[in-house]
DNA sequence: GACGTCTTGTGAAAACGTGCACAAACGTTC
DNA sequence: GAACGTTTGTGCACGTTTTCACAAGACGTC
């Protein structure tokens, strides 16, 4: 428990895999599993042991040789370095389809992530209550970011008004943006960005059925080379 | 135009990127612009130049030097690539609020994925009409799917469900599949995978904000490291 | 307390992805 | 038709990520 500061700096692919061995791990404490080997966690997050000890070393030495890893410490650990220690409230931009789900679907809030804010351009939507929370104008963006002390935005707006929507998110003060809009927005440098984008992900698989097709066509000798299980986030 | 084979393999980082280009290019073409320079396009990916033109290379030598590339004709190559040349229905599995949010969400259909049905195992949601579509009983997946000869399979239930849709989904014919729900699924090699999961992007922007406050902590003086914009894909 | 079994933590190698830098190719102008 | 400015296509070096392989440490047993 040497307050030890975070100095060392996390791969991001693996900070991108840490959520998936949280979600799992505190499954497993929920489940009265008091320790877990690489091997085991590795087999259910579908990746490698080798990696999965990898990226816990980040973390610190938490496992026991011999042994393996007691749950409850590394959940602990996980939280602490991914900054989960505490609530993230988040601001949506965008109250049409995507915003009112974003809003409604309860895996945000369980999360540690609870919707502090939605806006939306359109006065028509202004008012109407979704995911317990009324919907108010862009105008306020500034206030309701700064009411509940927001450093995260999510953007559900149409492509043509993502920049806009993340211009004011910037200007509101916001730090970290989730974009949904199927466009690619400019920001300063210093503001970190994700990015979902449905199209995108289903492209990706269209590439694959494509390929496996024509490799069916191309020689129907062949067994299917097949494509394996692609990685997250990305 | 020399019919040639689909044979050269396509990094996989550089597939992730093609959606992005082609959704540029088709902006582009929509706005009368006729041609383009990988420097033109870079910027509006947000992306170095020579990856552009790299990840382009890939496709085969399409651009003039001096010139730059035609975008009506990139744009077929990268469809053409993609397997864009034709639409590929998608099937939802759960109509609760993702799975009708999807359902609801025109970017799908727009973009070449209409929904060919939705499912769902829950009596009360059946018959139900979302996005134009009726929700049938998941028992009747294999017969939606042989009907409109479905490859692509959309799971939008709660995580613990999410097992069982894949392995219906791959009992059905399925080859592809795009996950919502927060948990990895297991699959036969053969099959694709691709994962949206929304607390994990979330949770990898907090360690980002969480960086941002110890690095503020750590030292006054120095000025702030910073994260730059993140990948694509999630 | 020595031995055997188990599992971590980590160097080092391999694979993959990115970005620079420049020759080759194109269009234009004189 | 030569000279010039422009932009592609790509070899090469670099950085990141993955994987292997194994020494070091923990536990249980005799």
């Amino acid at each position: 428990m040497a307050g030890q500061r975070t100095r060392r700096r996390i791969p991001e692919a693996t900070v991108a895999r840490l959520p998936v061995y949280l979600r799992i791990l505190s499954d497993q404490f929920e489940a009265d599993v008091t320790k877990i080997s690489s091997e085991e966690l590795a087999e259910l997050a579908g990746v490698n042991a080798a990696k999965v000890r990898k990226d816990l070393s980040y973390l610190g030495s938490y496992g026991t040789r011999g042994v393996g890893y007691e749950v409850e410490f590394l959940v602990y650990q996980i939280r602490r370095e991914l900054g989960l220690t505490h609530d993230w409230p988040v601001v949506i931009v965008g109250a049409g389809n995507m915003g009112q789900a974003l809003a409604g679907y309860n895996g945000f809030g369980d999360r540690g992530f609870p919707v502090g804010g939605i806006v939306d351009i359109d006065n028509a939507k202004v008012g109407a209550v979704v995911g317990g929370v009324r919907v108010r104008h862009m105008s306020e963006l500034i206030q309701v970011v700064a009411a509940r002390n927001i450093s995260i935005g999510v953007i559900a707006t149409p492509g043509l008004a993502a920049q806009d929507a993340a211009d004011a998110l910037v200007a509101a003060g916001v730090t970290s943006i989730l974009n949904f809009a199927p466009t690619v927005i400019n920001v300063p440098h210093d503001i970190s960005v994700g990015k979902v984008d449905l199209a995108v992900e289903l492209q990706i698989l269209a590439y694959h059925e494509q390929r496996r097709i024509n490799a069916a066509k191309g020689s129907s000798l062949v067994s299917v080379p097949g494509e394996s299980r692609r990685g997250a986030s990305a």
